[in-house]
DNA sequence: CTTATCGTTGTATAGACAGCATGTC
DNA sequence: CTATACAACGATAAG
């Protein structure tokens, strides 16, 4: 206990929350399991670094050389965390680490003492084998309410049923949830409720031109040319920021638009958003009609998010909302499960949104986690989560929202998507070697907690393995050479198999039928929407190709194959984004899915001794979006697309044509990078000049 | 007959993890 | 199960 306090008085904490020192008193230093489930922002994660630092140093706040994972749902957070932790503790000599899909610091984790990664990542390492999982005393698990997610819960809660297995201390965070104790029980972990916040949150619903707070106060606003334009104004008017969700991404531009907080702003922030809209502008070229929309909107104070938006857009919005330079943001849900940009004033604008399955009320949890984003602790003297009713429904819903407690969790591990990935992963890593380590295994699961009676999910998980035997991804539980690569590539074996059959079927090697084979995936999926008037035409074409099946998600994986097609040949982004209606944000998803997936591809074909020479160019083709000629070109460090291109119309068109006319190379390039690019190529030019 | 206006019908709908081996403009 | 905005098209009325 002393010496935990000692780091935190370093990082300037005198005092503990709440809910903090509950959990020290339950003993959170003494190595018991907890699940910590309180609001956002009332200092969850510090509960984690706790129990990290507990582990990873010793009194003398040394390194222990005891190991710490840190899991969270989101790559974004990942880096933000990583950062975070980087800077508070490696000052101590701990070693941190950021293991993601997109980057990994070494080959070698074990030679660092705190782990920052994604479920899947640290699921997906364990099949490539970690001897040092042994090392590691303390696992925490950021959102564990995510075990709840359909797509993604699944593995989160294999994950956690292995980790349970070993030795080791799991700390759950989690948000507020209808049925804490159920996964608390099952994860044999000390419970902590509590509801206490860091700063006051007034809750209200919004009717008619009042704010109607749940403590019976009543405020009417003055009345604008529309309602959330009021409801910002007010806020704005008294020194705040606001936040409103919506519940599309067209609906998150079009509130965005109609707000202009231009009269609020002083000459000074006007200036700023000036270079802010212009840095928006710089970031694709030529701008497309999102970037010029967003750039307009940023003039007036105000932005939206969504995932139509570049990486590089959202960070922007992002920091500028942060320096209080963009007053307003209308966002999607991208925001409220991820970053940390509180606000005075949280507005819901809608109860309901479109899914798979029609449309549906939005959990009570997620627009929790939206409001209770709500006061920035220090800064705002109150938070306000405001939830707009348009009708007596919706006005009951809101109370409901507010005033209730969140839906209970279930396990999603009946997924047959996650079902086949994990059983396959299990299998191959030698986890599950016969039917009794089989069911062994899944009675520690949170579904056999839940559930009891295993009949149903039995039924389920032999369909699977039936599936797997008849592809031949196992015999009789122990993983062919093709099964184990599956389990690694970490696709779905139903997408490995629809990969094999195509590969098999193929009549025309082409990179359009290589592209249609990915985007046929699972892990492609949703694809684009194919419109009525372009059945027709999508079916000659895929005819050629001697496709035979023409359901509408074939149709649909064609023209997100043309998509890519259009990408690898370099087809202005601009023109692609207009000719498929697609939004930046999602072509750049999409490629790079696509990406991963055609390595798979190209694994498989290797494995079965098909030719793997397109699939290999295709891969970088992909990254790069670029055509064939200039493949050689991309293989050089520091050249892209567009510096590859230039060379390239320059008639540089290999390694040995750089080499021989660096002058020409650092007239078109620059002289800085021509430099660094010799270097690369180990061409010594000396201090000689190049221009 | 042309144009303006209003009514009807159709259409679309959030987000984002994973491989692998190192560096875009 | 619990919607809505907007575009495209069409009908009707006004000019």
């Amino acid at each position: 206990m002393e010496k935990v306090l000692n780091v935190l008085k370093d990082f300037g904490i005198k005092e503990l929350r709440p809910p903090q020192k509950k959990a020290l008193d339950r003993g959170l230093l003494n190595n018991k399991n907890f699940l910590i489930s309180i609001p956002t922002a009332s200092g969850k994660t510090l509960i984690g670094e706790m129990a990290l630092i507990n582990h990873l140093l010793d009194e003398n706040k040394k390194p222990t050389g005891k190991k710490g994972i840190f899991i969270v749902p989101l790559k974004a957070l990942a880096s933000e965390k990583y950062e975070e932790f980087k800077n508070k503790y490696e000052k101590y000599g701990l070693r941190v680490a950021l293991s993601i899909g997109d980057y990994s610091e070494e080959e070698d984790l074990s030679n660092y003492d705190l782990i920052i990664t994604t479920a899947e990542k640290l699921d997906s390492l364990w099949r490539h084998k970690i001897p040092w999982i042994n090392d590691v005393s303390v696992v925490v698990v950021d959102e564990i309410h995510l075990i709840n997610d359909e797509s993604r819960g699944g593995t989160l809660e294999i994950l956690l049923t292995k980790l349970k297995e070993l030795d080791i201390q799991i700390i759950g965070l989690s948000a507020t949830i209808g049925n804490p104790e159920e996964l608390a029980e099952w994860l044999n972990a000390e419970l902590i409720v509590d509801d206490w916040r860091p700063v006051e949150l007034k809750k209200g619903i919004y009717r008619g031109g009042v704010i109607e707070y749940l403590n019976g106060n009543c405020k009417r606003i003055k009345v604008e040319s529309n309602d959330i334009y009021s409801l910002v104004v007010d806020c704005i008017k008294d020194g705040g920021c606001c936040l409103i969700f919506c519940n599309t991404k067209k609906g998150a531009v079009n509130e965005a638009k109609k707000l202009n907080l231009k009269k609020f702003l002083t000459d000074e922030e006007k200036m700023k958003l000036k270079d802010i809209a212009e840095e928006i502008l710089s970031i694709l070229e030529p701008p497309t009609e999102m970037c010029k929309t967003l750039a307009e909107c940023i003039l007036n104070g105000v932005a939206f998010h969504h995932a139509g938006l570049t990486y590089q857009h959202r960070k922007i919005v992002e920091k500028s909302f942060r320096e209080r330079l963009i007053k307003v943001i209308c966002a999607t849900p991208t925001l409220s499960a991820g970053l940390n940009l509180p606000c005075r004033r949280v507005i819901v604008k809608d109860l309901t949104r479109y899914t798979n399955r029609g449309l549906r009320y939005i959990p009570i949890m997620e627009v929790q986690q939206c409001i209770g984003r709500a006061g920035r602790p220090g800064l705002d003297p109150y938070g306000e989560g405001i939830i707009i009713a348009k009708g007596d429904r919706d006005y009951l819903r809101a109370y409901q929202i507010l005033t209730q407690k969140p839906e209970p969790i279930y396990s999603k591990l009946s997924n047959q998507h996650v079902l086949r990935t994990q059983l396959l992963g299990l299998i191959s890593t030698g986890y599950i070697k016969d039917e009794y380590d089989l069911e062994s295994f899944i009675k520690n699961t949170f579904y056999a907690y839940q559930y009891g009676n295993l009949r149903e999910v039995a039924k389920n998980i032999y369909e699977v393995i039936n599936f797997l035997e008849e592809n031949e991804f196992i015999v009789d539980f122990v993983p062919t050479e093709l099964g184990k690569r599956i389990s690694e590539l970490y696709i779905d074996p139903l997408s490995a198999k629809y990969i094999i059959d195509g590969l098999k079927e193929m009549e025309r090697e082409e990179d359009l039928y290589y592209l249609y084979l990915v985007s046929k995936t699972l892990e492609m999926m949703p694809n684009l929407r194919v419109y009525r008037s372009e059945e027709l035409d999508l079916i000659s074409e895929m005819e050629y190709f001697g496709i035979k099946n023409f359901d509408i998600e074939d149709l649909e994986a064609f023209k997100t194959a043309k998509m890519l097609y259009d990408w690898i040949n370099e087809t202005p982004e601009e023109k692609i984004l207009k000719k498929y209606k697609v939004e930046p944000g999602i072509l750049r998803y999409k490629v790079e899915n696509a990406v991963w997936i055609m390595h798979a591809l190209k694994e498989i074909a290797k494995i079965l001794n098909k030719n793997t020479d397109v699939p290999e160019k295709l891969e970088i083709r992909l990254e790069y979006g670029a055509k064939e000629d200039i493949i050689e070109l991309l293989n050089i460090k520091y050249i892209g697309r567009v510096r590859a291109r230039k060379l390239y119309n320059a008639g540089i068109k290999s390694i040995d044509d750089i080499i021989n006319n660096p002058s020409k190379v650092a007239q078109i390039i620059g002289e800085k990078i021509t430099k660094k690019i010799l270097d690369e190529l180990g061409v010594k030019y000396g201090q000689q000049k190049l221009l």
